[in-house]
DNA sequence: ATGCTGACTATGT
DNA sequence: TACATAGCCAGCA
């Protein structure tokens, strides 16, 4: 239609769509489990966004840090992966309160700790090196 | 639109 | 095992 007005995001404020799907998929994981920042990307349907969900994360609005457990999110390398290395020390305190255990190297064993919803059917995505050549 | 940033990751050495 | 590199992509200026 000509004269049809632009689809406009009607969105008053606060976080963005993408955000808050990371908010409400991170608010679900289990006290004592973790997941990974890709593996939260993939559950919200955006499989290649791991970065933003740590982005998204580092954004979580003060009025949620008490309702969405950001310290269960970790990199696929099993560490606390901040820039501020307080905040690391931080998330590591309040994983150990809740039972899960590092190992010597300040590392988190993913095979005991990782959390995967129940019958949840994650998005089929070629892996990187499928996609890349030609 | 364009360019940059970054709580990421898979891959290669 | 550890480090470097190159993709990746949402948000923001």
């Amino acid at each position: 239609m000509p004269g049809a007005r632009k689809p406009v995001p009607p969105r008053a404020s606060g976080p963005p769509p993408f955000h808050r799907l990371v908010y409400a998929m991170v608010r679900r994981v289990p006290r004592g489990r973790v997941v990974t920042y890709g593996q939260v990307a993939g559950l919200i349907g955006h499989p290649r966004s791991a970065r933003a969900v740590g982005t998204a994360l580092q954004s979580l609005p003060r009025t949620l840090v008490d309702v969405v457990p950001w310290q269960r999110v970790m990199s696929s390398s099993g560490v606390c992966s901040h820039r501020d290395g307080f905040w690391a020390g931080v998330q590591r305190d309040l994983l150990e309160q809740e039972g899960v255990t590092f190992d010597a190297r300040g590392r988190i064993d993913l095979r005991k700790f990782a959390w995967a919803p129940r019958a949840t059917r994650s998005a089929k995505v070629p892996s990187r090196t499928e996609t890349r050549s030609r």
